[in-house]
DNA sequence: GGGTAAAGTAAAGTAAGTTTTACGTAAAGG
DNA sequence: CCTTTACGTAAAACTTACTTTACTTTACCC
């Protein structure tokens, strides 16, 4: 599932060692989920969304990939 | 995570076993989601979003629970 | 009462998300 | 050069989502 989680991270100006604090996971994690790795669990994809001040289906793709 | 999984389906006239079958999963994991006894992947959530002709925000509430 | 459909519980197992630790690389600055 | 910052990889450990199987309960209907 694509996401566009790194565009909005980078657009802000934050380092993922920034992102993964501020969302209480580990920096792996956010490797991890700009690379596709795997797909969140909802709790994760609903932080995002709040960091980001958007919703989960501008954040991330289901069709793509 | 509160969700509104099962006044969705019973709205729509669908079994637990319905909803297993057409997203794909077990009844048990129905079961359970609809308990609230554990977070759905993302995927998942959004899977049950196409069910119901709606998006992720009106199924989860992040907020209460 | 017996039968069946829908929902529930419980436990053990598998699959996948997430953490932790440790090391590698490239760019920028002093 | 050397250090620091940001990003990357890899593997092992842990946690939790999800499956499978089997059995229970409730209610409705004949």
């Amino acid at each position: 599932m694509k996401n566009y989680i790194r565009d909005n991270r980078s657009e802000r100006g934050m380092t993922q060692d920034d992102l993964a604090e501020v969302l209480g996971v580990s920096r792996q994690t956010i490797i991890s989920l700009e690379k596709g790795r795997y797909n969140p669990s909802l709790e994760l994809a609903f932080k995002l969304a709040g960091v980001f001040g958007c919703r989960i289906e501008d954040l991330f793709d289901p069709e793509e990939e």
